[in-house]
DNA sequence: CAGGTTTGCTAAATCGGATTAGCAGTGCGA
DNA sequence: TCGCACTGCTAATCCGATTTAGCAAACCTG
C-alpha cells in the first residue's frame, strides 16, 4: 500500500540527470545557472509526474530553515479569544507555507524553558511569544535566540523585541466617544476600573489602564467628569454584578462604561434587579466582543478586541523580523497598535429615549 | 551573542572519542555496546557541560522520526471548547516529549489536502484529524500514509482509523435520570431535538441522535414518555427561544431537557417572559457544559462535553497506533468513547419545590 | 605460543536535499 | 592551430545525527 516517499534523487532519474541539476531546476535557478529549455522540462515533468514533495526536514538540515514558526502562549483554553489570536496567526502563516507548532506555558517558567528549548531543538524559523490577555511579560531568556515577537505583551524591561498589541487607549477613547455622540453628558458610570487613573486593578493588566485613558481624554475633552468609578478585582460577571449593584443603592446612572463584556453582563443582571431597562433606562457600552456580547439581550454595544488581525499581523511582523539582517539594528522593540473596532448593537439608545 | 549549536562532534571532541561513541553513550546504547565507564562518564559530563542538545531535524532525516504529530481540525475558533481539547493533546504530547502541529481546514477539502501534504512533508510521526462537533465526516484520503486518529469524528465509510469521541448516548442517560432522581415522571420536554427518534435536525450531527438514543431508553424503562420535543434547525440561543416560546403557549411544563447550553440559555430567557422561575416552577438540565452554563442565573446543570479529556486520549490513541506494526491488523477502526460528566449545579430541583 | 574470543572503540555510509567547485564540449578570434 | 571564453551539466561536500561493519589490543585456552 504505502509506498517510500519519492525522493529528489528519484526524480532525477526518471529526467535523466543528476541530482543537481534537478534541484537547481526545481529550485528555480536553472536559468541563472544556464539549464537548457529541454532539460528544464523534462525535470519539471518527472518531478510533477511523479508528484515529488522536498522533504522539508531534509532542507532544513541543509539550509537551517524549516518553514516553521513556534507560537507559545500562557494559556489557549482560557477563551475563545484565544482561538481567533491563532486563527489569524495560522492562516497568515499558512499563505507562506508556513507551519505553526504551538505550546502552552501555564505561566510556569520552567515550562516555558522546555518549550522554547524543544521548538529550538526543531529548528523553527521565529517564534511568536503571545499572552491571552494583555500584560507586561518577563521576556523569557533565549527567545531572543531566533527572531520573535511579542503578541498581546509588552516587555516588562526594555528590550529589542518587537511587540503587537490591541490599540486599548483608542478602544477607550471610542467607547466614550460612543455614549458622548448618543447624547450623554452626565451621569456616566464606569464598571470595572476609576475613576481616577490609578483606579486599576491589580496585575499588570494594560486594557485596565490604557483603556481607562482612552476614556478619560475624550471624556474630559467634552468637559465631562464620570460620575464613578467602581474597580473589580477580577473582571468576571459576579464583580460586575455587585459593583453595579453597590452603584444602583445609591445613584440612578444614565450611562455605564462596563470594562469588559462578562463585567457588562453581570451589570444587566444588577439593572435587571432594579427594574431598569437597557438602552431605554440606562445604557451600556462594553469591550472585547466576547461571543456573550451578541447573545446578551438587548445585545451589547462593546468594542472588539480584534484577535484575529493581532494574529495575523504578529505573524507579519515576525517575517520582517526574519527577512532582517542579524545586528542591522533598524527600529528596535517598536510596538505595533492593531485598532479596535466598535460593534453596535442595541445597548445605547439617546437619554431619556 | 548568538554561537552556533553544540552538536555532537563537538561533544565528541570534548571527551576525546569519536561521535559514534558519544552517540552511543547518549543514547544510552553504551552499556550494550561494552563502552567503558570512564568514557560514558567523560561523554555525559562534556555534553551536560556544554549543554548539548540533538538536533531534532537532523535526528529526523536519519530516523524518520521527529517527536512531532499533527493535529488537523475544521474549525478551532468556533468554540472555546476547542481549545481544551486541544490543551489535552497539548499536554499528553508535551509529556512524551512530542510538539504538535495545528492546521484548520475550515472544511475545504482542498486546504486539508494541503495541510496534511505538509505535515508529511515535515515528517510528522502521526495525525490527529478531529472535527469541533462531533459527526461522521469523510476520511481524507492520504490520511492512512501515518498513523492517524479520529477526534469527535466517526468515518461516514467503514475505515481502519480508530476514532475517540464523547458517550453521548450514556451523556443522555445521564440527563434523563437527573431528572428521574430529582422525581420528575411527567411534563419533561425536550428543547432541540425529539420527541421521536427521526426528529433530529439535519446535518449529521451525532450529539442530536445519541443524546436523544440515551434520553429515550431511560425513560422508558422509568415508564416515562417525554411530553414533547422540539427540533431545533440551529443549536443557537435564538432558537432555544423560539422553540421554548412556542411550548409555552400551550402547555406549563415541569421540566426541560435542552439539547445544549446555548438553547438553555433561550429556553431560560422565554421562561423569564412567562414569568416562571427556574428551577422552583421548571427544572432545566442541558449538555455541553459550555462557559455561559456557570455564568446563567440560576447556573446551569449541565452534561459537560470532556474536551480536555478527548484531547488526551486521542494522543493516547494516535500512540498505540503508532507503536502498532504497520499490518498487524489488531482491533481496526476501534470506537473509544470517553465518558460525559454531569455538572450538578442550580436549575434542577423536586417537582413543586 | 598459535589461534580464537572478548573488549572497547571508530571509520564510513546514510538520510535527502543545497551548494560550491569544476569539467567536458563548442565556438571564435588571432 | 592554439588559447580563451562560454555553455551546460555534474561530482563532491556538507548539514548533524544514527547505525553497520569492522579493527586493534588484551585475554584466554589447550
Amino acid at each position: 500500500m504505502s509506498r517510500r516517499r519519492v525522493t529528489l534523487a528519484d526524480v532525477a532519474k526518471i529526467a535523466g540527470v543528476s541530482p543537481t541539476t534537478a534541484s537547481l531546476v526545481l529550485s528555480g535557478r536553472g536559468r541563472e545557472l544556464r539549464i537548457s529549455q529541454d532539460v528544464e522540462q523534462r525535470v519539471l515533468k518527472a518531478a510533477a509526474e511523479s508528484q515529488y514533495r522536498p522533504n522539508i526536514v531534509s532542507v532544513g538540515l541543509r539550509t537551517g530553515t524549516t518553514r516553521t514558526i513556534g507560537f507559545i502562549s500562557d494559556t489557549i483554553a482560557t477563551s475563545r479569544l484565544a482561538g481567533d489570536m491563532i486563527k489569524g496567526a495560522l492562516e497568515a502563516a499558512r499563505e507562506r507555507g508556513f507551519m505553526l507548532f504551538i505550546g502552552e506555558t501555564e505561566g510556569d517558567p520552567e515550562l516555558e524553558r522546555l518549550l522554547l528549548q524543544a521548538m529550538h531543538d526543531r529548528q523553527v524559523d521565529g517564534i511568536i511569544f503571545a499572552s491571552m490577555y494583555t500584560r507586561t511579560i518577563k521576556v523569557p531568556k533565549g527567545l531572543a535566540a531566533t527572531p520573535a515577537v511579542l503578541l498581546n505583551a509588552l516587555p516588562k524591561q526594555p528590550s529589542p523585541l518587537p511587540s503587537v498589541i490591541p490599540d486599548e487607549i483608542e478602544a477607550g477613547r471610542i467607547a466614550a466617544r460612543a455614549l458622548l455622540d448618543a447624547g450623554y453628558r452626565e451621569g456616566i458610570h464606569l464598571i470595572g476600573a476609576g475613576p481616577a487613573r490609578r483606579n486599576v486593578p491589580a496585575g499588570g493588566s494594560v486594557a485596565a489602564v490604557e483603556r481607562l485613558i482612552g476614556i478619560r481624554e475624550v471624556l474630559a475633552e467634552a468637559g465631562v467628569k464620570p460620575a464613578s468609578g467602581h474597580v473589580c478585582v477580577d473582571w468576571q460577571p459576579e464583580y460586575g454584578l455587585a459593583a453595579t449593584r453597590a452603584l444602583l443603592r445609591n445613584e440612578r446612572p444614565k450611562a455605564l462604561i462596563c470594562f469588559n463584556d462578562r463585567i457588562a453582563l453581570g451589570a444587566y443582571q444588577a439593572l435587571d434587579d432594579y427594574g431598569l431597562k437597557v438602552p431605554a433606562d440606562v445604557s451600556v457600552v462594553s469591550f472585547d466582543d466576547h461571543p456573550i456580547a451578541a447573545w446578551m439581550r438587548p445585545q451589547l454595544t462593546t468594542v472588539a478586541l480584534p484577535h484575529y488581525e493581532l494574529g495575523r499581523k504578529a505573524v507579519d511582523v515576525l517575517f520582517t523580523e526574519i527577512g532582517r539582517d542579524r545586528e542591522d539594528d533598524g527600529e528596535e522593540g517598536e510596538v505595533h497598535r492593531v485598532p479596535m473596532p466598535i460593534r453596535l448593537r442595541e445597548s445605547i439608545a439617546p437619554p431619556g429615549a
